[in-house]
DNA sequence: CTGGGTGCAAAGTATTTGCATGAAC
DNA sequence: GTTCATGCAAATACTTTGCACCCAG
């Protein structure tokens, strides 16, 4: 169990629960999950959690800024920790989920300019082919 | 009804119904629509149209490539034409989307450069403030 | 203790499917 | 005439809600 995750839950006054703490876990250990993979895998070791209580704590968590929504075309909503920036990238064909760390400063500024927004954050998903399914063609 | 829309169709071998027409003219008109908006926008000249007629062309259409997917942060899944690249800017707080067209290619460039994948489409949802909700705050 | 969190069941939405009819080509 | 699209109704999938009970603080 990860002491940050519980020094997250407190700094934001929300209860540290072994459902929660188990969420965190995974989402940690596999990256990007959907709402059926969390809930498939807790299930293995701890029977008797409730798909609602995922569902419940997949809001607070994401309004508290633990986690963050990952939506990417083609693919269910998925969700991962919202601890740092980067960007992502999708294979067409298999379906692979990566995270990039890339810097969007530049495109902020150039959007911040063009459209008179004041920008906070970005959300970029690059479609494409990954090396292993490039070569298999 | 534009003839445009009636070539995109027969290119792709698809029927031109009055349905598809009127779901591309929509769409065309206000930019970006999510099932619901186009559902009833069409149903006020043409009640008979069904809603499962709505999702099954979406389907096609976003197969065929004459639509696209927009999927933004917090926002409900929307459709867009699919004619020419560009990106989205949301406003947090009144949740306005607009397009804005930005070159993404250094973006995508540098992105190939260091995931090794091949790059064919970008999905980039900037998030922030408008500025006429800045000014109002 | 107290309040928020959990689990269950039920309600509410959203989306898909099968099939008979109808329209496009 | 054939083939594909439509519309309806039913089935399925997804998400939210209410409430009694329980546990973290």
């Amino acid at each position: 169990m990860d002491i940050q995750f519980v020094k997250d839950l407190k700094a934001k006054n929300l209860k540290v629960t072994p459902q929660r703490v188990a969420m965190l876990n995974e989402i940690k250990e596999n990256g990007h999950m959907d709402v059926d993979e969390i809930y498939l895998k807790i299930k293995e070791f701890y029977p008797s959690i409730s798909l609602a209580t995922i569902y419940k704590n997949i809001i607070t968590l994401c309004e508290a800024n633990i986690l963050r929504e990952v939506k990417a075309p083609t693919q269910k909503q998925k969700y991962e920790l919202a601890c740092d920036k980067h960007i992502h990238v999708v294979c067409e064909k298999c379906g692979k989920l990566e995270d990039l760390k890339i810097d969007t400063k530049k495109l902020e500024k150039l959007t911040a300019t063009k459209s008179g927004y004041k920008i906070y954050d970005v959300s970029a998903v690059l479609i494409g082919i990954c090396p292993k399914c490039s070569e298999s063609m």
